[in-house]
Order: C-alpha cells, then structure tokens, then sequence
DNA sequence: TCTGGGGTCCTAGGACCC
DNA sequence: TCTGGGGTCCTAGGACCC
C-alpha cells in the first residue's frame, strides 16, 4: 500500500542474507565440521578468507582478510578452498523460494537477494492492509520463508524487511544471524541516526575518512550537515545519493534480471611473472576462459580489458574499443597482446586479468573480422604451400609425434568432493608428500572417519557435491 | 606468509563534432 | 590573431560491494 504521495505504508521490501553462506554449506555438507571453526577461501600463499564460520569469526577471522593471517589467528581451523558447483545449486533453491513470493527478484550475489512482496501473490492482502496489520503479515511471510530455506538447505537466512531497500539491507544486518528485523515505516530516520557512517551502504574506508575529516561520524551527522556540505566533500553524485540515504530516503525499485555489462577473468600468480613470453600466454590462457564465459552467455563485446597487477600491488588497466562487438578468441587475444605491450612490467606481474565490456547481446562474429580472418587463413595456407609445409622458424612439419603429455598429476583440494570405490563418498581433509587424506561421510549422516591413500590410488575420484537434503 | 575474483558506478581529461 | 559552449565517446583510475 502507498500513501498518497506513492511512499509505501508496509514494510514490504524484504532483503535475504545468508549466514556465513560458503562456510555454512560447508558445515552443513560435512558433518564433523558442524559447531567447528571454517573458513573457505584461497588456499596458496596468496590467497584471503572469502567466508569465515561464525566459529572462526570469534577467533578475529574475516572476509578478505590474508588466509596466512587466519591460520595464525586460528590454526586449528578446517581450511577449505571453495565448491562453488554447490553454493550455485543451494543458492539456486534459495533464490526459487523467494521467487515462490514474488516475481520481483534481485539477486546480489549468491547469497543475497531483495524481494519486493508487492508484486507477488500477498500484494493484494498487503494493499488492503492498514500499516500494522501489513507489517504482521510481511514478518510471517519472512519467518515462513527463513523455515523454509532452512528445511530445504539446512541453512540459516537473516531477513530484513522495510520500506526501502536501504532499510531492509540494513535490517537484515542487524538480524544477524538467523533473525528477522523489521523497520517500521516512520522509523527510518531513529534508526539511522545513531549508527555510524560505514553502516551506509556505499560508503567505504575512503568515503569514511573523507567525512571523518570533516567531523561527520555518524548517519545523524550526515543528515545535518546538508546536500551542499556532501557534495563538496564527495562529488555530486555520491553526495547526494548519501545524503537522500541519511535522510532514510531511498526510492530504488527492486528489479529482476539484470544484464551484465562486462565479463572478466583474472588470475593472481604463486610467484610473480616475469618473463614476457610466459605472460603473453597467459593473456592467452586467461582469454580462452573469458570468451568461453562470454559465449556461454550469449554475449559479444566491444572493449577488451587487459588488467596488470605489478610486483609492488600498483595496478592499471589498458582498454580499446574495437568497431563492433566481438566473442572472437583469436580478436581478443590478440587486442589483450597489444594492449600487454604498452604496460611496463619490469619487476614482475603478480596478476593478469582480460575482460570485456560494451556488451552486445548477439552472438553473431562481425563481418569485419570474418573478413580478416579468412584472409589470414588464406595468407597461412599459401605461406605453408610455398615453405613445404615448415612454418616460419623453419622447422619441419610435426612427422614426429608430440612429446608425450605428462600424466595429469591430480590435485586434492581440501573441501574438494571425492568418491571411493569401497568406502564411498568423502571430502579431501588434506594432501601432501604423495598421500590424500579423505573423511568418508554425507550431509545425511553423522561425522565419518579418516583415511589415507595414495594420491593416485585408482579407487579414488572427484566426485560432485551431494544435496545438502536427500532428494 | 600481506593484500582474491567478479562485478558496479563515478569522475575527469582529451578527442571530436556541431 | 580573440577564443564559445555543449554533447558524446574513449580511456584510466578509484571507490565500493559481496
């Protein structure tokens, strides 16, 4: 329901977080992690924590923090890289639930959505309700809807509901974890007040120092000190969104199905690159995944992005727009070569990134670079004709056969999902000096034992990650 | 044993066009 | 022989979010 001036009367915005998700799937996957400290996230030298159990939480580990320092913090912790395979199948089932109450959906990442109730089916009862009968109904929707997750997954959601998706967002923060919050319309401006500045959404590290600077601590300071004031500190986009968010003012629709606008990969290397050659085929490597991503998405695009990470963490992008959309590996690939050329990586790179933006939406390879790259096969055909079939360095043909390709040597991932012939299937504890250490149990049963193998023991195999309830 | 990977949005300067 | 103004595109970087 709105009032009259089309402000809403309910609460009825909700915003779903998942508790702790990686590490909670964890646990709820492998029972002798339950009620133990977690942390999921890169496991090499270089890696940070992406989720850290509650458990792990009180020993000081979070988000983003270097994964040397957790294991300090809390050595006894299980360290487990990330199966993402299974975060998108539960977030998956979360993410049906919620659309079960309404067809407006927004994801935010895989744990994390806005939902807005009056497009669904309790928007007729939520129009006709006065404002407290409105707000009981939402809060039984969202304590139906958190049962629910918890009866499909095993997992716990926090839920906010609000007016605004500014203050469901911050509702369910305070529900943390598995709680419900509602802010009651009205209330917007008392609640915020008090909090501290970083609590606003879009105001970082940076943003925080800037305001600090200027004596503004919290939310009720920001409200005060006025649009001009925030403007002069922030630019005027950002001074104005965050001074309508002090005020409790956030008119944001909620809106489903957002198209990308870029897609990119990157990698951070165990030891820094230096060798040109190697980063050029890196480039290559890192293009290969990106187009595959690209394509699996229907896309082409227009600006290829290659991103460099030097030894001392400085960091820079080279872009360049070509004339038309592409998801031509051999285009980008190369354009991403070119653009290497102009970075000075003398000292090391420590990471490598290609992405695409200025996305199109058909697939459809631009006539342009069929055309040149017709002509380029032709040019390779007659140059191989007329050198006898060697190619440029003079080297004869491959009559030779290609050096054996040395066995895969296979890697066990701690967290990683195994199956043993005999025993079952499992999850790798840990490896090293030629063993793998596997503990054989379900998400359907109590916690299992440990054994050793042989890291190519024949019977053991990656396996796929198992439901977190029997279907 | 410092600092991931995938995104979004904004700003600012220069080119270029009218 | 004094110097316009606006709009759009491209590029690079930075802040922020999960």
């Amino acid at each position: 329901m709105r009032d009259d001036r089309g402000v809403r009367t309910v609460p009825s915005i909700i915003h779903l977080d998942m508790d702790a998700f990686f590490a909670a799937v964890e646990q709820a996957a492998k029972p002798s992690l339950r009620g133990k400290p977690v942390v999921v996230g890169g496991l090499g030298g270089r890696g940070v924590v992406a989720t850290a159990s509650y458990e792990a939480r009180r020993f000081g580990v979070h988000s983003a923090m270097p994964m040397a320092q957790a294991r300090r913090l809390c050595p006894n912790a299980a360290f487990l890289a990330g199966r993402f395979a299974a975060y998108r199948e539960n977030s998956e089932i979360v993410m049906g639930l919620l659309r079960e109450r309404s067809p407006l959906v927004e994801p935010l990442s895989l744990d994390e959505a806005f939902v807005d109730l009056e497009a669904g089916p309790y928007g007729p009862a939520l129009a006709e309700a006065d404002p407290a009968a409105g707000a009981q109904l939402v809060l039984a929707v969202a304590e139906d809807l958190r049962a629910d997750i918890l009866e499909r997954t095993g997992l716990t959601a926090s839920v906010g509901a609000a007016g605004s998706k500014l203050m469901a967002k911050i509702a369910s923060e305070q529900a943390k974890p598995d709680g419900l919050v509602l802010v009651e319309i009205g209330s917007e401006r008392a609640v915020l007040s008090p909090m501290p500045v970083r609590a606003l959404p879009g105001i970082g590290p940076a943003t925080e120092q800037t305001l600090r600077r200027a004596g503004l601590t919290t939310v009720a300071d920001l409200a005060d000190a006025g649009e001009a004031e925030l403007v002069q500190l922030l630019g005027r986009a950002h001074g104005t969104g965050i001074h309508l968010m002090a005020v409790g003012h956030d008119e944001r629709p909620v809106v489903p199905d957002r198209d990308a606008k870029s897609v990119s990969v990157e990698d951070t290397f165990e030891v820094d690159l230096a060798d040109r050659d190697r980063i050029l085929r890196e480039i290559d490597q890192l293009t290969v995944r990106c187009v595959g991503r690209l394509r699996a998405a229907g896309r082409s695009g227009r600006t290829v992005v290659l991103k460099v990470r030097r030894f001392d963490f400085s960091t820079l992008t080279r872009s360049e727009t070509l004339r038309a959309p592409t998801d031509d590996e051999a285009v980008i690939a190369e354009t991403a070569r070119r653009l290497a050329l102009q970075v000075d990586t003398t000292g090391g790179v420590r990471l490598l990134g290609v992405g695409v933006s200025q996305l199109a939406d058909y697939t459809q390879e631009d006539l342009f670079a069929q055309a040149a790259h017709a002509a380029e096969a032709d040019a390779e055909t007659e140059a191989s004709a007329e050198t006898g079939g060697a190619d440029a360095a003079g080297t004869p043909p491959a009559e030779q056969p290609a050096p054996a390709v040395p066995p895969v040597l296979r890697r066990w991932l701690p967290g990683q999902d195994v199956h043993h012939a005999e025993h079952g299937p499992g999850w790798v504890q840990g490896s090293g000096v030629g063993r793998v250490t596997v503990r054989f149990e379900t998400p359907y049963g109590p916690p299992g034992r440990v054994r050793t193998f042989a890291v190519d023991d024949p019977d053991l195999e990656p396996a796929d990650p198992l439901p977190l309830r029997p279907s």
